[in-house]
DNA sequence: ATGAAAGCGCTAACAA
DNA sequence: TTGTTAGCGCTTTCAT
């Protein structure tokens, strides 16, 4: 259209006429490529700079279906354990040159098939699904397409997969001695729904560590929740019903515990003095509210370098069994656990 | 499988290739255009599922440069307000099948300048910059390239730029006047720092509240504070070493408002017989505290649509002077505020 | 050490 | 109504 003055767009081949050299020589040095003269190289960099030209990286992605780029679902993001997650794994990404494309499925089942597919359509180069609550048919095009997967607290691994998951093992064995070391016998738990695999897990480590402090496990004082407020809200309310009633909580996730606590609170029980409470994730706000929240937490950071270890190594082990990886937590001990008092409704 | 070896990719094509069709007329089925005959469509329509076929956006993308994707820069994803309203954003653009490029800047002044890279790199169609705390030149590259700008909260606009403002004004009346009504006289504030602008406003909303309601502003009993915990709490320690200490206490965020819970807890305050809290964001976990936080809120919603729109009308306008959007804020009254006690170390 | 050129997948202008 | 084709920006082999 213009024979004149040849409006031409700012892209690599701009630079190189500029620079009096071909394309391929502005990609090598923007690339680092070691063979480019060194004068050259000062030469094109110049351009680069005084043209304020910014690469594509889409045009590469084109051509070899890379992205750079690595896919998170989170089932929940109003839970603050996930943004503290994320403000670390977007970290380790952007130091390396990489994106992350975030779904959220705010617990909708459905709305996972939907995440699958711009994961696909964005060509990530892995996906990162923490949320557990899925069915295996959702991500099926994930396996179809080779697309490697972290899974995260699934303590299992498939062709393909790796997996992250909490020790929750360690944390609950702590929660379980100090509140037996502060003298209580009695302690209630309220998990996740059934359904979901890592609610399952976290019982089981709940029990397991009653069995290690020489407790036993009570069924009637454990209560299911939803891993939110309403949950552990709820939770309380029935667990108040027993006959016999426990001195202390322990929880799935210290949303729960929140919740717990409110209806603690609402009853005109107080924490710690009538009832001791423990959550589990270590969340920043468990800093915040009165009293504050005794919790078993993991760092956040190990947790999100483990992450982008487990999807780098599945790059180079596309096929393979992937890794297993394990994060550790532990107690942080506040002020939401005391000595049990006699004058809680306790019978006998 | 097939004869030969053939692997032909799975692209557009191929498509075409086993629907017996041109490349672009499958392209304009997968696009929904009205002009290809229904029959062809439905054969179309049948391969695509078939194969799985998930066209790539990418190289749409390469052709023209829009990309179906919005940047968001976040000041604190650890802030839940933010979470909160990306939950939303999210929401409406995949509704209307376009994407979300997320970045932190973690109050990072510098991480900014990285953030606008990432940005014009993935070529997003347009950026909200929630991150009022920014200095000009991090996003001038913005400018540079015509790329749709919304700002947050800065209440005004320049060529190519929208702005979304929260109407602080309408929460801080209500505020002031639930308190006035309850019968405080003397209100403290705990604002964000001087230098950023949506402080100041914010404190001259509060300042206009009082006047609003026959007040009068003390500026002792004013203290700044960072939109997070550790600012609230510093401040209500700094504030209660006046003389004549305020007997309700109006925050710039809830964040704060935690914070200031916190202190005063410490100090053997009570909230609110002893002292009165009010906070502004309307977070979720502030109906989870003890007591509930009183506090002045926006629907995240409202606010979504308007970021939304506003970049849209960008999208068309490019040039032109953008549109001034206003997010009204409501108060929700719960447990954090009641009448004043005279035993608190009022003087007088 | 550098250049020429093909091709990634898609879309829209133009042709039929 | 459908097909043909050029070209978006980049990288990389192969040639020089």
């Amino acid at each position: 259209m213009t024979p004149g003055p040849e409006r031409s767009k700012l892209n690599i081949r701009t630079v190189a006429r500029q620079a009096g050299v071909s394309s391929a020589t502005v990609s090598r040095v923007i690339n680092g490529s070691a063979v480019v003269k060194e004068e050259t190289a000062q030469r094109v960099r110049r351009i680069v700079q005084d043209l304020n030209f910014v690469p594509s990286p889409i045009a590469a992605t084109l051509k070899y279906g890379r992205s750079r780029t690595y896919g998170v679902v989170i089932p929940d993001l109003t839970n603050p354990f996930y943004p503290e997650f994320l403000v670390e794994f977007e970290k380790i990404l952007v130091e390396s040159h990489r994106e992350m494309l975030l779904t959220t499925i705010q617990s909708h089942e459905a709305a996972l098939i939907n995440s699958v597919g711009r994961m696909l359509t964005r060509q990530v180069d892995g996906v990162l699904l923490m949320a557990s609550e899925y069915e295996t048919k959702a991500i099926e095009p994930l396996f179809d397409r080779k697309i490697p997967i972290v899974t995260v607290d699934r303590r299992k691994v498939e062709k393909g997969t790796c997996d992250v998951s909490i020790e929750f093992e360690d944390g609950y064995r702590e929660s379980v001695m100090h509140l037996r070391n502060l003298g209580h016998r009695h302690i209630g738990f309220i998990g996740g729904h059934n359904e979901i695999g890592t609610s399952r897990v976290r019982l089981k480590a709940f029990q397991n560590a009653l069995n290690f402090a020489g407790l036993t496990y009570e069924p009637n004082l454990t209560r299911l929740g939803d891993y939110r407020f309403a949950g552990g809200e709820a939770a309380v309310n029935s667990l108040m019903l027993e006959k016999k009633c426990p001195t202390a909580i322990i929880t799935a996730n210290d949303l729960t515990a929140f919740g717990a606590m409110r209806a603690l609170h609402a009853r005109g029980i107080n924490v710690p003095a009538q009832m001791s409470l423990i959550g589990f994730d270590g969340i920043q706000l468990g800093d915040a509210v009165h009293p504050r929240l005794t919790t078993a937490g993991i760092s956040q950071k190990t947790f999100a370098e483990a992450c982008v270890r487990a999807l780098e190594h599945l790059k180079t082990n596309a096929s393979r069994r992937g890794l297993l990886l394990r994060i550790p937590s532990a107690l942080v001990v506040r002020e939401s656990t005391a000595p049990p008092r006699r004058t809680a409704r306790l019978s006998s």
